[in-house]
DNA sequence: TATTGTTTTAAACGCTTGTTTAATATTGTT
DNA sequence: AACAATATTAAACAAGCGTTTAAAACAATA
C-alpha cells in the first residue's frame, strides 16, 4: 500500500518536457520512457495510454497559462497599469515557457487533438471582472471601442508571436539566442506603449 | 520520352495539401498518394523520398510567402502607405493561406527541420529598398527609431497570430468559423491604425 | 517466513510506417 | 509491328509504433 510517487511524477515530467518540445505526433511513448529513465510498459501502467497521458500534459499547460492571466488581472490598479502589468509578467513567463503557446495551438488545430472545456477556464479570466473593466473604462470614454476579441487578439499576438516565431525569426535576422532574447526585452516596450497609446488615447482630438 | 506531367504536379498538389494541414510528422506518405489517387510507389518513384518532397513543399511555401511581401514593397507609395497596403495584403493572403504561417514556424522548430536559406530570400525583400526606405524615415524623424527587427515583429506578429490562433480564439469565444473571419476584417483596421499611429507619430510633443 | 498486493521488466503482439522490388502496363520511336 | 524507355502497380521489406502480456522483483502485513 505504500507508492513511490516518485515514478508516476517523473513519467509525466518527462512526459511535459517532451509533449511540449515535440508535439503529440512528433514523439513516441519509448521516448517518454526513457526520457523518465523507465521502462515503456510504466508510461501505460501509470497512464492507460499515450492520448491519455498527452491530455493530462495540455490541460495542466492550458491552466498554466490561465493561472498566469488571471494572477495579473486580479491586482488592484488602474486598468491601464493592469495592462502594462500583463503584457510585462506575460513576456516574463513565455520566457520560462517558450513552447507554450505554439504547443496549445498546434493541438488545438490537430485533428482528433485536445480541446479546452471553455467553461470552467473563461470564467476563471471573467471573474476578475477585467472585461467589466473594459466595457465600464470605454463606457466612459477613457478606452477605445473595441470588441473583447480585438483587445484580447492585440495583447496576445504582440506577446506571442514574438516567442513563438523565435526560430524564424533568429534565421532571417542570423542572430543568436541570447541575442534574440536581448531584442524581445526592448520589444516589449514598444509593444506596451504602442497597445496603451492606442488603447487609452490622451489626445482629446482622437476619435474613440 | 514523354511524361504525363500532371501525374508529377498531382503528387506535388496533394503533398502541398497534406502537409499544410498536418505538418510532416502529422501524415504519411500513403496519404499523400491516395489524396492524389495515386499508389504510394509512385511518390517516392518521382521525389525520392517524404523528406526530400517535403522539402520542395516547404521552400515553395517559404517563396510563396517572400513573394507576397515583395509585390507590395515594390510598389511607389509613400512609407506609411507602403505599411498600410502590406497589411491589407498579408490579411488577403492569409485569408487564402490560413495554414502557411504555422506551417512554417512549426517546420523551423522541428528537430531535423527544415531552414530557409537566409541570402536568397531576404536579399529579395532588401533589394525592394524597404528597409532603406525605414532608415531614411527615421534619420528625418518622420518615423520613430525602432530596430528593423522590432518593426518586422509589430507588423507580422499582428497580422499572422490572429490567423494562427483561429481555433484556439473560435473555442475561446464559442463563435464560429465565419463569425470569427468578419472580426478579422475589422481587426485589421485596427491592427494598421494602431502599428501606424505608432510608427508615425504625427503630433509634434510626441518624443520620438 | 509465508502470503499478499503492488511495481517493474523483458518480450511479444498486431499494425503502420517509409522504402524497395520485381513484374506489368503504357508510351514513343523506328 | 517490334523494340526500348518510361510509368504504374501490387506486394514485400525491415523497422518502429502503441499497447498488452506474463513473469519477475519488490514491499507490506500477519
Amino acid at each position: 500500500m505504500k507508492k513511490d510517487t516518485s515514478t508516476e511524477e517523473k513519467i509525466k515530467e518527462a512526459a511535459k518536457i517532451v509533449f511540449l518540445a515535440k508535439g503529440f505526433e512528433g514523439c513516441t511513448s519509448r521516448e517518454i520512457a526513457s526520457t523518465a529513465g523507465m521502462n515503456v510498459a510504466l508510461v501505460n501502467y501509470y497512464f492507460r495510454s499515450k492520448s491519455q497521458l498527452f491530455k493530462l500534459i495540455f490541460q495542466s499547460a492550458v491552466e498554466d497559462f490561465m493561472l498566469s492571466m488571471v494572477h495579473v488581472f486580479k491586482t488592484e490598479q488602474t486598468l491601464e497599469d493592469k495592462m502594462r502589468y500583463f503584457i510585462e509578467k506575460e513576456y516574463e513567463f513565455l520566457a520560462k515557457h517558450q513552447e507554450l503557446p505554439n504547443f496549445i495551438i498546434n493541438e488545438m488545430n490537430r485533428e482528433d487533438g485536445c480541446s479546452i472545456e471553455h467553461n470552467h477556464l473563461f470564467q476563471q479570466v471573467a471573474e476578475t471582472g477585467i472585461f467589466n473593466d473594459c466595457i465600464q473604462e470605454q463606457a466612459a470614454g477613457r478606452m477605445r471601442e473595441i470588441s473583447l476579441l480585438s483587445m484580447i487578439l492585440l495583447i496576445v499576438s504582440n506577446c506571442h508571436y514574438p516567442t513563438m516565431s523565435r526560430k524564424l525569426m533568429q534565421s532571417i535576422h542570423q542572430i543568436s539566442e541570447e541575442e534574440y532574447a536581448a531584442q524581445l526585452a526592448s520589444h516589449r516596450n514598444h509593444v506596451t506603449e504602442m497597445i496603451v497609446a492606442y488603447l487609452f488615447p490622451k489626445n482629446s482630438n482622437n476619435t474613440l
